[in-house]
DNA sequence: CGACCGATTGAAGGTCGTCAAACTACGTGG
DNA sequence: CCACGTAGTTTGACGACCTTCAATCGGTCG
């Protein structure tokens, strides 16, 4: 069990007005004077792969916009089984529970190096008070972690293992359908699509035989779109 | 394919001031002056079993909350599959996207005879704008279908299927953990789970003749609840 | 009574989980 | 430089579980 060193690094000040993502967060619709707003300091971070961000039952006092990465969102049953319920990309939120008043309901682990911008609970709420820009925007978000739960549902925990690792691959692709998509480690994988580690690596390299994944780096790989969409149909 | 007569009936004009129960639901937190600014009709309505409240993709320009039935919210793959991905009780709200500006996500079908009280969008809107209370709850509601949302997941969609009909049953009983709880139809049952209809209705032959399930009507049992639990712990 | 719908049960076959072993990549330390 | 340990992946074998197809049963409704 080795710790990294630093598996965080701060890479200063937010400047939100400035920032290159703005159509995809939260602060989308806010007008140049409703930064005025803002009177804590919006931080940037970077996270190692493996990174933990918060525990389920912490209170961070924070909610973080994921600029660039990948972050899983684990849940364990009583049992000890683990699930990943959730990926976070670009533009979704990560530990929005806290604006509710709530603990985090997960684990949230970093599987692609990624940079957030936290933003302090009080922002949120001002904001919230004085805007209703912000409130929309907000009211989105939550949604789309709905949708998003629905969609892991129906999508990646329904059917033959062949068909799941398919439309998660896909899913994985649809940004940048071109480039070479990140490839989970089979644990992983096993515990997004809720089968063994085993039929995840099993998939996997049949899919790799057959020429429909071809891995770029050990955890990258370009797909055959086509032919992985008619597996993922079945 | 029979279409009942009626499938909803109007009970009148709520009176949210005297709801009976006002402390689940989204007017929960509202001051008594607060009331004045509903200046359109709440309806009270209720359903038969199968009435379909809405349907994906519909905007019904209101959203309900449930006083009291079940109802069941279901989700369509590409490929025609039907998953139900979410149960509303007593206090949840139908249609909760459409606060979002979505269409709505689901088909929205009632399982057991269901009373909803309708709130037009505008009413929300109205509410929100002009009171602070009414928005820390719709924020706990949405915070509320995503949790349900991953339950759903880590609980019904993982493990062996007799574990997921135990965890579902003990789920369906959980408030009046005494009373005979709601026992749906196996095809149902089997599309909550991910299972063939038939291994539901394995499973549930298999506990009433362990005496697990004991049916009081065609779509009612009492549970041996201590047995149940033991079954779904693993 | 006959039609129909849902639940149940059986049989056969396929998929998947489990256990175990071999293999790979990588980093450490001799 | 190479031996070694570790962690993750791959593969095989076997059995358990689940799906599928099909037949049967029971109840309700016309």
């Amino acid at each position: 069990m080795r710790q990294p060193q630093i598996e965080q690094a701060w890479r200063g000040r937010a400047e939100c007005r400035e920032c290159g993502i703005r159509d995809l967060v939260l602060f989308a619709d806010l007008r140049h004077s409703d930064f005025s707003l803002i009177h804590q300091p919006i931080d940037d971070l970077c996270y190692e792969s493996g990174a933990t961000l918060y525990r389920a039952g912490e209170r961070p006092g924070h909610v973080s916009t994921v600029r660039s990465g990948l972050v899983k969102l684990i849940q364990y049953l009583p049992n000890g089984d683990r699930r990943i319920v959730r990926l976070l990309r670009r533009g979704d939120l990560a530990g929005i529970e806290v604006l509710a008043g709530q603990p985090c309901q997960h684990e949230a682990v970093v599987l692609e190096p990624a940079c957030l911008c936290r933003i302090p609970v009080g922002v949120v709420e001002r904001l919230e008070r004085e805007t209703p820009r912000l409130h929309r925007r907000l009211l989105a978000r939550w949604q789309r972690a709905v949708s998003d739960a629905d969609a892991w549902l129906t999508a990646l925990s329904t059917g033959p293992a062949r068909a799941r690792v398919a439309r998660l691959l896909l899913r994985l692709s649809e940004q940048d359908p071109d480039a070479a998509c990140f490839l989970p480690g089979r644990e992983d994988l096993g515990a997004m699509l809720g089968v063994s580690t085993e039929t995840a690596s099993r998939v996997v390299a049949e899919f790799v035989r057959s020429g429909f994944v071809r891995p770029t780096d050990p955890r990258h790989a370009q797909l055959l779109r086509p032919a992985l969409e008619r597996v993922a149909g079945s």
